[in-house]
DNA sequence: GTGAAAGCGCTAACAC
DNA sequence: GTGTTAGCGCTTTCAC
């Protein structure tokens, strides 16, 4: 800490320490040029930094958000990450990152410490249905922007949710393979019981029924209800999935991933069992993820434009934290993009 | 903000705020149990958080610790920054992202303001030789670890180091390929000058030197001088590095990348120019990520112990911090370890 | 064993 | 236009 303070640059450039203060804070319209120059000029010389904490103290907040994902191993996590801290950095504000590893207490021990550490914003990664527990730091003024998980009922009234429109993304990734002609399609997820995943198995049988097909016939493979996958054995889980379902009798010629991860896994697992991704069995996966286009073969995937939602994440974020009234509730959903790479090919018998 | 200040704790529990201070700062020693039994009661009642402005602006310090990193899009500083976060939430620290990506400019601007933030030290995970510009924070009282980097001359005398050992294990690497039987080796990488990249590279000589090949035959891609690759182009750049050494008069039939990123991107660059890896051209990369494994084939790799070297890395910050005292500057060099998967096979003519 | 009081550095009324 | 002043909530001597 550099140890000068605002007085210090007062007394140095002949001023009193509020208008000293009036600068920094662009209250300066009114202000002589010349006595402007001098306390420019003064804070130039002493090297002189306010001080956070007391700034804090006073107006009580802060520049800093509080960002809560699953883990920022994880590719699709680290990215957003990446993103977000961008679209903060530019409006000057600084990103606390903490990893839930999905663990619904750990969520709610984050967001009650930055709350309490004053910061007035938070990014919540959570799938979970129901964000009840952070109820009360909302009502009591804190911003939530939950991201990754669409407007459920009963959540807060200003509660801003940012996500992919998951049904239309799954939806259009099982059309994809139908048009390819397959007819024997599987679902591979992890836990269940996270909003996106069940919006996505919505998308995926929807374009079965789309197809005059009965989604009752498709496989679900859903990694035993007893197991609670972190983030990163995601792409363990597609292996083994892949495993179980090719060694079934009637096995699927299609596989729909709930993740890239997820889908890597699951083209792991094809490989082992001896079989050829695409000309074999089909696969896509969901985020587009850098590393989809780099896999062998480059994954044909749903794209979510992950950029722009961070900024909208931290856009709506600031708004609510800046304006000091609760933010307006309401849900963003982005739109999905297929991108159709070499992991799916047309059904052959 | 809950807004309960620790004046009505000590109003409810019938104490001064003094007596509650104590208390919260574990001077409870020569306290009435009957009085201390009172303040608790008192605290959990009113459901008080202190607040930790306040607290900072008294003690000048706060339980915050930065890291700056490339880009945590990368999937290895992403799983590092999980780990570093976990290490530092054991100890009740909270950690603030910074992304560079890789400018040092960035570096210097995010580590002082992590600094007048209060922010008591920073892991900064930079290859530049010279910290140079860090220095007079640190004689200031930063503590400092810079990671991924090994001490150099003209390093300030409390610098923490922590690093793989990067000689040894290209030289591993290296050997591994050459105990395969290849004999016309590459060495893929982007910027030059990074500290790392000059340690990989000098165990990539010295492996060849042992073998009585001489380092001068190798073939050297450096991406170019005037370009300064974002640290997840380094995939890219290796693609593009495999197409222009394969169509080179006398190709390699060994490659080592200088990270597995990089190797990602030379084995996409390999199947492009229609070759197969392991059997046409051997491929190993560096650090061992998570999708090493996943990737087609797998890929063989030099393994960083990441988790016990971010715990050393807090390790030292902590001290540094909590000491109140310069850090005795010290280079930690981890051990590598070779990873064979099937990237790398037998040289066959 | 417990309390009184003085600030940490800053901002924002409100005077002038 | 610029200065004076009163805290924000906490910690920490120093008295008692």
């Amino acid at each position: 800490m550099a140890g000068v303070t605002i007085y210090q640059v007062a007394a140095e450039a002949g001023v009193s320490p509020s208008t000293v203060s009036n600068l920094l804070n662009g209250r300066a319209g009114r202000m002589l040029p010349a006595t402007r120059r001098r306390v420019e000029t003064a804070i130039e010389q002493l090297g002189y930094r306010p001080n956070r904490a007391a700034r804090q103290l006073r107006t009580g907040r802060n520049q800093v958000i509080g960002l809560v994902v699953p883990s920022v191993a994880n590719p699709f996590w680290g990215t957003f990450a990446r993103h977000l801290e961008a679209a903060a950095l530019e409006a000057g504000y600084h990103v606390l990152l903490c990893n839930s590893e999905r663990d619904p207490e750990r969520e709610r021990r984050y967001v009650e410490e930055l709350w309490s550490d004053g910061i007035g914003g938070v990014v919540l990664c959570s799938s979970l249905p129901s964000l009840e527990h952070m109820m009360p730091m909302v009502g009591e003024g804190l911003s939530l922007v939950a991201f990754d998980r669409t407007a459920q009922v009963g959540d807060h009234e200003s509660l801003v949710n940012i996500s992919l429109d998951n049904v239309l993304g799954a939806r259009l990734a099982a059309r994809h393979l139908i048009e390819l002609g397959h007819r024997r399609l599987a679902f591979v997820s992890g836990a269940l019981g996270s909003v996106n995943r069940r919006e996505r198995f919505r998308g995926f049988s929807d374009a079965l029924e789309d197809a005059g097909l009965d989604p009752a016939d498709a496989l679900v493979w859903s990694g035993g209800a007893d197991h609670s996958y972190g983030d990163l054995d995601v792409a363990g889980l597609g292996r083994t999935a892949a495993a179980e379902l090719l060694a079934e009798p009637d096995p699927p010629t299609a596989i729909v991933a709930i993740n890239d991860m997820c889908a890597l896994g699951v083209c792991a697992g094809i490989r082992d069992a001896g079989l050829r991704i695409a000309s074999d069995v089909s696969v896509i996966g969901f985020d587009d993820i850098v590393l989809a286009d780099l896999a062998s073969p480059p994954l044909t995937t749903i794209r979510q434009p992950l950029a722009e939602m961070a900024a909208a994440a931290f856009a709506n974020l600031r708004t609510g934290i800046e304006s000091g009234t609760p933010m307006h509730g309401q849900s963003l959903l982005m739109r999905p993009e297929l991108v159709i790479r070499e992991s799916t090919g047309p059904y052959s018998t």
